[in-house]
DNA sequence: CCCCCCCC
């Protein structure tokens, strides 16, 4: 049975940097903060003493996830560091780790190991004459190379200018809104553009940007003078060291970082460049090849690199919920898999991109859309960098030139209408509940096949200005005339529009949804006018339509989205197009989806 | 304090 390091826990709360302790895991507890990502908390011993104020980072929580972890088990220690919360309690946070034996072949408490308290353990408490502790000298630096336990021989971490005796770096884990005096020391790893905004409550500038230490990552904000003081400053790759941000709880629906906090850069912020060599991690990348974006769900940010096969000239579309044109550019980019998958570029990024030479481009960060099978979007708050200087670009340039130029690439299925294949974003109605769709900050389209078991008569359709693309609600003044707020006008006529709600069903669940126009004569098999004027003149012809419409399947194209009705949240669920089941192209899809249970 | 990231 493996010998636990007796004495590590203390030395490791006293600041010292004990090589590789061998410690038990007595007791686990999974932390879960409202909606966000889930920490560990450990109890361990060392065979003397138990220790329950330590964490595991989050980039270990797959050691818990898998299991790999148990109650019982010996782990090696091969990072971490401590630090002090709430003025006198010092935590531990396990930074690495390997797991030497399960617990259930350990199966007992090693020793008789007394529990240590958490308050007044750090010796900075204790022993006020000693300098406070330097969590950055607590690391074990990784490899075989011990840490340096005798303080005097390492460099206090903080010796940038201006900041005499603040020597203490706090790892970017341990940053919480409770707590304001800390100094992080961390690299730029993303930063975006300078963009402004304009709503309700006021307008003005701001810029992102990430920062990254070997605890994790949190991003940072900069607001109007903040964007001037720290815009130029701040440069990818770079190592600052940051104090005096606000920090706040991280709106979950915007980042993607595994952070519940998130930092503003105020005028008052202290930003200085770390100028000694230190060793950070750097901005890392999870390359998805072109041909597994299926493989991810719509809507996710995932990192690409490719060659850019093709790039468009810009273009200018007007947004849909905005209204205001912005410019774009198409890409179309490939990589070594034999696949191509279009990029589009926004804004300035469109602008200046420059596509000669077929360079190299990697995004970290891009939006995975399912747009014409499978697309990707570069945002604000994506990375672009072109021909960069890493192994997989020169790969991935030397394969172009020599193979990859005169290759035909396969691109993903078309999405449109009666298409059914790979590219179609199939959900049933419990899909829909369980991922939780709509509760994004954008709508989610997906398509379902599902039979139609009750349409509302009530309300399904209202008299519309016959002026056309105005489809405003008219008002009938009771001479023959009808008058439309929007156009200003009386006009002799009108249009009839249908708003349909029509409850459907398929074998998971049901769901409520509203069709518009085309999608409810679609369903109701018959024109919208001549449906109006059932409904004044021929009744019974009008409740036969409703009748023979239902327990009729489609395959329907669905938007979602929650929206706020009455200080209530519902999800609220467009109809984009109803079609016909194409049984051939169906019967794909249910084949690929047996394929898939692999059985 | 943003949180839009769009369009086909």
């Amino acid at each position: 049975m493996a010998q636990l390091s007796g004495g590590a826990i203390q030395a490791m709360i006293q600041g010292e940097s004990p090589d590789h302790p061998i410690l038990q895991v007595i007791n686990t507890r999974k932390i879960t903060s409202n909606g966000s990502q889930d920490r560990y908390r450990l109890m361990v011993s060392d065979g003397t003493v138990t220790y329950s104020q330590v964490m595991l980072a989050l980039q270990l929580n797959n050691l818990m996830e898998e299991d790999k972890i148990d109650q019982l088990c010996i782990i090696k220690v091969n990072k971490f560091m401590c630090n002090t919360i709430q003025g006198n309690k010092r935590i531990i946070i396990i930074l690495d780790a390997d797991v030497l034996q399960r617990g259930s072949e350990v199966q007992q408490r090693i020793g008789n190991p007394q529990p240590l308290r958490a308050e007044g353990a750090a010796p900075a408490n204790r022993a006020p004459a000693r300098p406070p502790l330097n969590p950055a000298r607590q690391f074990s630096p990784g490899g075989n190379r011990p840490a340096p336990v005798n303080n005097a021989n390492v460099k206090p971490a903080a010796s940038g200018p201006g900041t005499p005796g603040s020597s203490r770096v706090h790892p970017i884990a341990s940053l919480t809104p409770y707590q304001n005096r800390w100094r992080i020391r961390a690299r730029v790893t993303q930063k975006s553009n300078i963009r402004t905004w304009s709503n309700s409550r006021g307008e003005g500038r701001l810029f992102n940007v990430n920062f990254l230490d070997e605890s994790g990552e949190i991003r940072a904000t900069a607001f109007n003078e903040g964007v001037d003081k720290f815009y130029d400053l701040l440069e990818v790759n770079k190592i600052y060291y940051v104090s005096k941000g606000t920090l706040k709880t991280a709106n979950k629906q915007y980042s993607n970082l595994k952070n519940d906090y998130e930092m503003s850069l105020n005028p008052e912020t202290v930003i200085e460049p770390c100028n000694e060599n230190v060793d950070l991690p750097s901005m890392t990348f999870d390359f998805v090849p072109i041909n597994e974006m299926e493989k991810h769900q719509a809507n996710a940010i995932i990192d690409v690199i490719g060659v850019v096969k093709v790039c468009n000239d810009i273009s200018t579309v007007v947004g849909r919920q905005s209204q205001k044109e912005i410019t774009k550019r198409d890409l179309q980019i490939v990589d070594q898999s034999g696949v191509a998958i279009n990029l589009t570029l926004w804004g300035d990024d469109a602008v200046k991109f420059n596509g000669d030479g077929n360079p190299i481009i990697a995004v970290k960060g891009a939006r995975l859309s399912d747009f014409g099978g499978r697309s990707l979007s570069a945002l604000a708050s994506s990375q672009i960098i072109l021909n960069p200087d890493t192994r997989e670009a020169h790969m991935l340039r030397g394969w172009y030139d020599r193979d990859g130029v005169n290759m035909d690439f396969a691109s993903f299925r078309s999405d449109g209408p009666g298409a059914g294949g790979g590219g179609t974003n199939w959900k049933t109605f419990s899909d829909v509940k369980t991922e939780g769709l709509g509760h994004g900050d954008k709508a989610d389209y997906f398509t379902s096949k599902a039979t139609v078991i009750f349409l509302k008569k009530d309300n399904c359709m209202y008299r519309s200005c016959p002026t056309d693309n105005c489809n405003k609600k008219v008002i009938d003044q009771g001479n023959g005339l009808y008058r439309c707020e929007k156009c200003n006008r009386e006009f002799p006529s009108h249009k009839w529009r249908m708003i349909l709600s029509a409850n459907l069903a398929d074998h998971t669940d049901n769901q409520w949804i509203t069709c518009f126009q085309e999608s409810a004569e679609t369903l109701l098999g018959v024109k919208a006018d001549e449906l109006g004027d059932m409904r004044e003149n021929n009744e019974p012809a009008f409740d036969q339509v409703f009748q023979q419409a239902v327990f009729k399947q489609y395959v329907f194209k669905l938007r979602a989205k929650v929206e706020m009705y009455n200080e209530e949240s519902r999800l609220k669920t467009v109809c984009v197009n109803a079609a016909p089941v194409d049984f051939i192209d169906y019967s794909k899809h249910l084949l690929e989806q047996i394929a898939a249970l692999g059985i």
